[in-house]
DNA sequence: TTCTTATGTACTCATATGAGTATATAAGAA
DNA sequence: TTCTTATATACTCATATGAGTACATAAGAA
């Protein structure tokens, strides 16, 4: 029962919501979701640590950056993202998220400089 | 967007999405709601406000009752609750609080004493 | 009218939450 | 080793949240 209400209080907040969306779309590394999303990096990090700490992502070390993967156990939570993502017309917050997406390396190189 | 995490924190609170799968499937009036979960009648009609207040919830006096009825605009929010209705196995507390919604009636005589 | 009864609300308190800033850390580059 | 760079964390603060208790209200009964 708290799995499902812990996993409701994630998605109540936007930038964690966001967060999620990206990352059924895609394996992002933080400075990416960061460039994405326009939210300051500690912002994204704290979120995505409480992601990671319920179970519902995975971190993995690539070179210099850490790409965080959706790792979602519970078929109903599963599904209840898909159908965000099938009403995605609906938030033209996350649809714009995930045009960015698209051309997520250019945040990287962004990051460089 | 908003909508959709306001909705979420609703859910995110145990004692509300136990009244929300309660009156998914009947309409109930705060003391069946009291008796069949056994939460105090404030902190029921608490929720309650706040679930009319987002729209999610209906009312109407019937007699000296209060009859509460669900009123879910959203095609998102109704397929979400149909999703964990259809998992109720998963969760004992809903499946409980269903089984005892089908004697709802007894809480309103319990209710008169 | 007065009394019940069902429900709603006000108040207080403790706790949780999220934001922002500054700083720590860890790995690679030089 | 030292310097960068990407990411994580600590700290502070303001606000939100939920619980519990007491009380208010509104409608029907007497």
């Amino acid at each position: 029962m708290h799995e499902l209400t812990d996993f409701f209080k994630v998605l109540s907040d936007e930038t964690r919501l966001r967060i999620l969306i990206l990352l059924y779309h895609r394996k992002l590394c933080v400075c990416e979701i960061c460039g994405i999303t326009g939210e300051p990096q500690p912002k994204v990090s704290k979120h995505l640590a409480k992601l990671r700490d319920m179970g519902l992502v995975k971190d993995e070390r690539q070179e210099q950056f850490i790409f965080y993967d959706l790792h979602v156990g519970e078929r109903v939570h599963k599904e209840i993202l898909e159908r965000i993502v099938r009403s995605i017309d609906d938030y033209p917050l996350l649809k714009s998220d995930i045009e960015r997406c698209k051309h997520a390396e250019k945040y990287i190189e962004a990051c460089r400089k």
